[in-house]
DNA sequence: TATTATCTACCTATCGGTAGGTAGAATCAA
DNA sequence: TTGATTCTACCTACCGATAGGTAGATAATA
């Protein structure tokens, strides 16, 4: 694997562990056994490389919903909680909820490419909820919009108390329940 | 008002708007108009501000919890509920959601301070749910861990959503809508 | 030989924190 | 009541560590 692919491994480990003020050039080069200025030759700056994460995570989004995309809308959204909970087990929480969280000291570009990449999932998720109406397996009168809002500040703020409380079966218990709502 | 409380009334601002680690002793002594090493006449290390800023939180919901106690428990929500629209209209997001972002990256009895909070919080939603059932004003069968968590995890994540957003109207929708499944 | 990827060595700014000092208010003993 | 002492709340000046970042030399490779 070349350099600049696993510093951005790297990087996204440390990203959803510590924060993105949480680790340095030094931290990753550390870990890559390289020189932090050579980390500068892949990515100019740390805002290059956290653009360059955002958009990996959107990117490798978009390839899984597409993968999922024939499914029936209960089992998309299972299949999207899947993906959570490993996170839980692996106590990391999720990338919006970091940078979230960090917004205001992000440089504007990050700021950009984040509400992007909610968006996205907000949209999906919308559509999601749409399918379900539709195919009939979700109530008829589902609030499309604050439906989709709860999941997903539930998922960001979940996984957070999940790590807090250092119990990923909190995260797990509580989802379930919600999805039966629907 | 004294210095001492000002600095906490300051860095709390800090805290619900930067993090834990996106202010400084600089940041706030320049907000007071005294020099950084003063602050540290008040306050010896950061973990300590950052314990005295726990305490304060708690100190001030637990005295917010007995001003409610005899209320009927959907006015209990309610109220809560007040607490962090006013929240996400001046652009904060909730403590336990900056410091669980940043979890990783705290001191230790910040972490054990933090997680004391937030049981707190935690068993005082829980019994007031059991108050709501008792009450009959609340569903029989709610569940009321998953309930629990479901609403400190939405509350938390709500308001960074609303934050990254822009929009404070979004939080208030969907908490809304959920308050009417209970 | 040109390009790619790394290196050494350095920069400025800021971080949390400390040492030592000082003006003025409060306290205490003769 | 007065003089000595201690306390409060600040100050200047510094520390080592680390942050993000740059310039320019060097090694490997195609």
């Amino acid at each position: 694997m070349d350099t600049r692919t696993r510093a951005l491994n790297l990087s996204r480990h440390y990203l959803q562990t510590l924060g993105f003020n949480g680790f340095s050039f030094q931290t990753i080069a550390d870990a890559l056994g390289i020189k932090k200025a050579s980390l500068h030759y892949h990515f100019a700056s740390k805002e290059d490389l956290g653009l360059a994460l955002l958009e990996e995570y959107e990117r490798s989004y978009k390839d899984w919903s597409e993968k999922v995309e024939s499914l029936p809308a209960p089992k998309k959204l299972e299949q999207m909680l899947l993906i959570f909970y490993k996170m839980a087990l692996d106590e990391k929480i999720c990338p919006s909820g970091v940078l979230c969280s960090d917004f205001n000291t992000l440089p504007k570009n990050m700021k950009k490419q984040l509400l992007k990449f909610h968006e996205f999932q907000r949209a999906w998720l919308k559509d999601t909820l749409r399918q379900g109406v539709r195919e009939k397996v979700f109530r008829k009168d589902l609030n499309i919009d604050a439906t989709a809002d709860l999941l997903l500040a539930s998922i960001q703020g979940g996984l957070q108390m999940a790590r807090l409380r250092g119990e990923s079966e909190t995260f797990k218990a509580f989802t379930k329940n919600l999805l039966k709502t629907l």
